[in-house]
DNA sequence: TTCATCATGTAATGAGTTACATGATTTG
DNA sequence: CAAATCATGTAACTCATTACATGATGAA
């Protein structure tokens, strides 16, 4: 149940309403780690309520409602953040690298290459971000956490860059190698 | 429905029972990509069979039986790689790294502790995965994609490790930046 | 003969998505 | 006044997990 944990997590920084920790999830979360519609956070605040994780703290116009963390919720949420159950990772963008062996050469490589394409625009977004970060940031007030996620980001991209490149560059070793012993072959058998 | 495709890129591979391909998500995929059990995966072949995407292709001992992709499921296959519809990532590890500001300093720096330990150990056991797939490999035979999935769970790691390193430096400026400015001002209410 | 592993399934429950549905407020 | 955005909710469906359940085979 980390839906509730994530939504323990971000009330844990400030009171908001149902509406913006979608925001929050469509802005941030649901990219690096963890996606939720507005449809299954409003019925789970409401549980959440009932469980005293979290309260109704003021209610505004259109009927919102912004909820904060209590006590309880504070505690189930670090009881949780400590609590190394190893859960299972679901990426179907990794789960496709996994299965590439599935694939002929060609596609693979044009799969690969879409890889390189996609890191390359995440690194390129991701450091505008920071950037935009550090500008913001003045000195001596509390310490920035959205840099140490999108420093996460960055190195994500990176990585999936960098692996795709050299991913590429294998197999063209394996290839070279071939056509080698195929030449190989013909000259002795030639010669 | 990406356990479907999963079992299918499995399957592409070579015919295996509901068993193996059970074992084969525990020992690789479910641990960077998808998890799937046995529970999940026995129903979704049966499914998948009526849709003519798998076939048995035999039955063995205690009523095994041995299923392969069908041309229609190859084509399913190559479709869905193709396809990006940006799917959602679901990682717990992740969330708790982006959710780390909900906790105090001593704690966050216990959890980036832990998460550089994790690291460690990844990189660790990867290494020797890899050295052990490079010596199992013989010069000319096909290429071993397992050594692709190795290398990325390798660099998964090393990025773990290095970001949660990094993190805790940046934790170490700004306090010391704290230290630094509380001096600051006590020295000049003295002076 | 006992234990580990092979091998497959169902049922109940819980989690999550998509579609449906409504209406207020603000900005241009 | 029209469009975008704010704001919340429910219902039907699908996907996934946990628990329940059974039995064969091979190795020690």
């Amino acid at each position: 149940m980390s839906l509730r944990h994530a939504l323990l997590g971000l009330l844990a920084d400030r009171p908001q309403t149902g509406y913006d920790l979608s925001k929050r999830f469509e802005q941030s979360l649901s990219r690096y780690a963890w996606h939720a519609s507005h449809s299954h956070i409003y019925p789970e605040l409401k549980k959440m309520t009932a469980d005293g994780l979290v309260e109704v703290v003021g209610e505004g116009a259109r009927g919102s409602k912004t909820y904060g963390i209590t006590e309880r919720g504070t505690a189930e949420l670090r009881e949780w953040m400590f609590t190394r159950k190893d859960t299972p990772v679901r990426s179907e963008y990794i789960l496709r690298l996994f299965l590439l062996s599935a694939l002929d050469t060609g596609d693979m490589r044009t799969l690969i290459g879409d890889v390189v394409a996609d890191g390359e625009a995440g690194v390129a977004e991701l450091s505008q971000v920071i950037e935009r970060i550090e500008t913001d940031a003045r000195p001596g007030e509390k310490p920035p956490f959205a840099r140490l996620a999108a420093e996460f980001g960055l190195r994500w991209h990176r990585l999936q860059r960098d692996w795709a490149r050299w991913a590429i560059d294998e197999l063209d070793k394996v290839e070279h190698q071939r056509t080698t012993d195929k030449n190989a072959r013909r000259t002795r058998r030639r010669g």
